[in-house]
RNA sequence: CGGGGCGUAGCGCAGCCUGGUAGCGCACCUGCCUUGGGCGCAGGGGGUCGCAGGUUCGAAUCCUGUCGCCCCGACCA
């Protein structure tokens, strides 16, 4: 087997170099993973981001089921008079939230809003269906679109209206529901970083950047190409707020009425954008193969009476790596050459590229192209179908390890405020250090430097006898700050 | 929501300053020729210049307003 670089050609796409943010959406669109709607802040999935969505459902949706959860479905419209019932939710979403004032020409006597997320809804029903500890727990998950008027909007990224799927479960007791937050969060984990070749940093918010109503917050995060942090995926433990809000009650082992412990979490389209910015490179899109629309596309060489000798072989050959679970494309369109071909498919993504024309069926072989590293190589046409099996995997791992040494390559450890602001400056990504608690010196940090912290890991280190990045108070934990989206 | 930029054919842009009735590249359509890294030649279709007012004999161009998108700052999956 040999191999030969492939050389760069030039494309539609703005350098990432030079301007990532238009990088990003250029790729979006010219991969046509989505387009902008005529309203205002909403965008249209087209079918290969909405394929990509629900290869994302199904990896997901296999893990809830393995850990116990089942789905429904819940309303799009809250009463009002429902969501006002938690101080600090009403708080946290009054702000973003869509009105319904009339059904047809009349006006509603108590207006609608249209869910933000669903806790206040689905813990009315809950309150309905749990009497006794024998109930419990409630262990549901619902893929359901929401609505959030955002200022500023960016595709898959911060969306008015967006995708996601919220699990909403209650328990019996404190210690199951943090359990159950800390399972999920680690499921996200497992996911992002099997499936999506992310690798994240898994740990609790700060009480500034919990969720509205939440107990405790925790999350997944994740580093772009750019330096900055993109939250990926959220957990809350919500403790007894909403059972006591949505009179969640029930008799429990002593005979005495509780009242439940609940927890909710998420994870959105917004995991496409990610992909997207931890993947990507100068020629476009690049896709982990297990969420990858097409893990291979078969481009045959057109010359002489190749509908006759390629083709059939291109089909033979297409039909057996489906036969083997493949996501395949033959590209047998005439209208485009295949230089175009090879360029375009590179540009959307797509891990694998196999060409075979009249050369290859002479020498029994064809030949692969790999997206991420670019290269070709001649295979055997023996033993082919294994071969795109072990190239697959092996884009998928390498993915996975490229994107975790740029992580740790643009992670840094400080003690000093002064070296803190100047990785800020220069060269952003995660900085770990020292912090104190209180979110006063959070948001002082916050107004110098634009950088928040993401979470506090479960991996970090202890904090004792080490003094705050800010004040220089007792140092309460080892924090991770960046930039984020 | 503040500061900046941009809206002209499906996409990217020129024309605007100095008003005279719209052009280029790519894409698209037809034919021939090609096809192993975005083929070539010839012919062709497509735009009330974001929208609404105003000035003017006449507005893509000048004025006012408005809507949308992008970038940078305050809120968020």
């Amino acid at each position: 087997m040999s191999t030969e670089q492939i050389p760069d050609l030039p494309t539609e796409i703005t350098p990432q170099s030079q301007d990532f943010g238009r990088w990003y959406i250029d790729v979006v669109r010219r991969a046509e993973l989505a387009d902008y709607s005529p309203v205002k802040g909403c965008m249209v999935i087209r079918p290969y981001g909405y394929a990509m969505w629900e290869l994302i459902q199904q990896g997901l949706d296999r893990r809830f089921k393995a850990t116990g959860h089942v789905n429904a479905y819940f309303p799009l419209f809250i009463p009002e008079s429902l969501l006002m019932r938690e101080a600090a939710h009403v708080e946290g979403f009054a702000p973003q939230v869509a009105w319904v004032t009339h059904g047809g020409n009349e006006k509603l006597e108590e207006r609608l809003v249209v869910r933000p997320t669903s806790e206040t809804i689905i813990g009315t029903m809950y309150a309905k269906w749990v009497q006794s500890w024998r109930d419990l727990p409630i262990l549901i998950n619902q893929w359901a679109n929401v609505v959030r008027w955002e200022k500023v909007t960016r595709l898959f990224l911060r969306t008015t209206e967006f995708l996601w799927q919220e699990g909403h479960t209650a328990h019996e007791t404190a210690e199951e529901a943090q359990e159950e937050t800390l399972r999920m969060l680690a499921v996200y984990k497992d996911f992002a970083e099997q499936e999506l070749a992310i690798p994240v940093v898994d740990g609790q918010k700060t009480d500034s950047e919990k969720f509205a109503g939440a107990e405790r917050t925790y999350s997944i995060e994740a580093l772009m190409r750019d330096g900055r942090a993109l939250q990926a995926g959220t957990s809350h433990n919500l403790g007894q707020n909403f059972s006591k809000s949505y009179d969640i009650k029930f008799q429990a082992r002593d005979k005495s009425v509780q009242y439940v412990h609940t927890t909710s979490w998420g994870v959105s389209t917004r995991l496409i954008g990610g992909v997207i910015m931890v993947h990507g490179d100068e020629g476009g899109l690049i896709l982990p193969p297990r969420i990858a629309p097409y893990q291979v596309v078969i481009v045959p060489i057109p010359r002489g009476n190749w509908r006759e000798t390629v083709l059939p072989r291109a089909q033979a050959i297409r039909d057996e790596l489906v036969a083997r679970g493949m996501r395949v494309f033959l590209d047998d369109r005439e209208s485009q050459t295949p230089g175009w071909k090879f360029n375009e498919w590179e540009m959307r993504g797509v891990p694998l590229r196999l060409e075979i024309g009249p050369k290859d069926l002479e020498k029994s072989q064809v030949v692969l192209a790999r997206r991420d590293t670019r290269e070709k190589s001649f295979v055997p046409m023996d033993g082919l179908a294994g071969r795109v099996e072990e190239l697959l995997a092996a884009i998928q791992r390498a993915l996975y390890e490229r994107a975790l040494a740029f992580r740790e390559e643009h992670t840094s450890t400080t003690d000093s405020y002064e070296e803190f602001k100047a990785i800020m400056e220069g060269r952003p990504g995660f900085v770990i250090a020292p912090w104190c608690g209180p979110a006063a010196c959070e948001a002082a940090i916050k107004a110098e430097t634009q950088a928040t912290i993401r979470n506090i890991p479960f991996s970090s280190a202890p904090a004792a006898g080490k003094h705050c990045l800010k004040c220089g108070g007792a140092a309460t934990a080892h924090a991770w700050f960046a930039k984020s989206y």
